[in-house]
DNA sequence: ATAATAAAGGATATTTTTGTCCTTTATTAT
DNA sequence: ATAATAAAGGACAAAAATATCCTTTATTAT
């Protein structure tokens, strides 16, 4: 569905809004460690992320990552987008250049749905609305 | 959604399923051709398919790829289990090891619908619904 | 029997994705 | 100022996915 890169950046955002939320900021390495990631792989991702302002950093000690105080009311649209681009919900799901209502490839029909429900989740979820739900144990990031 | 190899195996089961309703063969050459897809790299899938008994071959003159009477009623979900697994409708979305209705990952609960869509849609659509669909000129593989 | 045809099989190549390492830069505490 | 810390940046490595090529095997038509 998503991408490794993807499913790594919003995890970590996940974590990161928890770790913000207290006013602290955190460093790769634990945020590697906390969500079971390959350090140096995500540290690539999070400066990605950095560069594209949906994440926050501070070099140096008592430095590390951090959200600005209206990040985890940013959507996962946005993170996926970023990332993986749209071709999730507006791809075509047999690969075809050209399929359209118009011109629909075999399948576009019965994906119209999923798609649309995608595209929906994704503009509906909040970075913030995720950690919440973790922080008060309804859903886990990794096993404890 | 889909890697490319499944994205070209669906394409190519319902262009033969056309071919074989008319109880003729095709060659991968023509295969390729007419769905756009990379001559070699198809022969190879297609012959994973034939391995699998998702489609027939004969070798020599005449010869080339066909469906059994009974293969256009197969369902899109045993080829895509075939190629690429089940992990796009059982898979977690943020790629945890563990995640499950007792263990859901924060991306869980949403994405529980669109996993049982996408699992009907594979169970229900048949390979050879597809074909009659793109023979009436309701669908497309092809821009013409 | 022989030549021609088309899939099967195996080796290899390319590209993309995923992952690692090392040096540089910025920041902080002493 | 200096040392320590942590991200940034760039080069490199490994693995997986995608794609190509060449030889072998089966089948058919002559």
């Amino acid at each position: 569905m998503f991408s490794k890169t993807c499913e790594y950046a919003i995890r970590a955002l996940i974590y990161i809004a928890g770790i913000s939320k207290r006013g602290a900021k955190v460093s790769v390495k634990e945020i590697a460690r906390e969500i079971d990631a390959p350090e140096h792989f995500i540290a690539k991702i999070l400066q990605d992320l950095c560069k594209n302002g949906l994440l926050l950093s501070l070099k140096g000690p008592t430095g590390g990552f951090y959200l600005d105080k209206n990040s985890p009311q940013r959507s996962l649209a946005e993170v996926v987008k970023l990332i993986d681009g749209e071709k999730l919900y507006r791809g075509c799901a047999l690969g075809l250049p050209v399929c359209s209502e118009n011109m629909p490839c075999p399948l576009h029909n019965q994906f119209k749905n999923v798609r649309r429900d995608i595209y929906n989740i994704l503009q509906n979820t909040q970075i913030g609305e995720l950690q919440e739900q973790l922080e008060s144990k309804l859903v886990f990031l990794k096993r404890e």
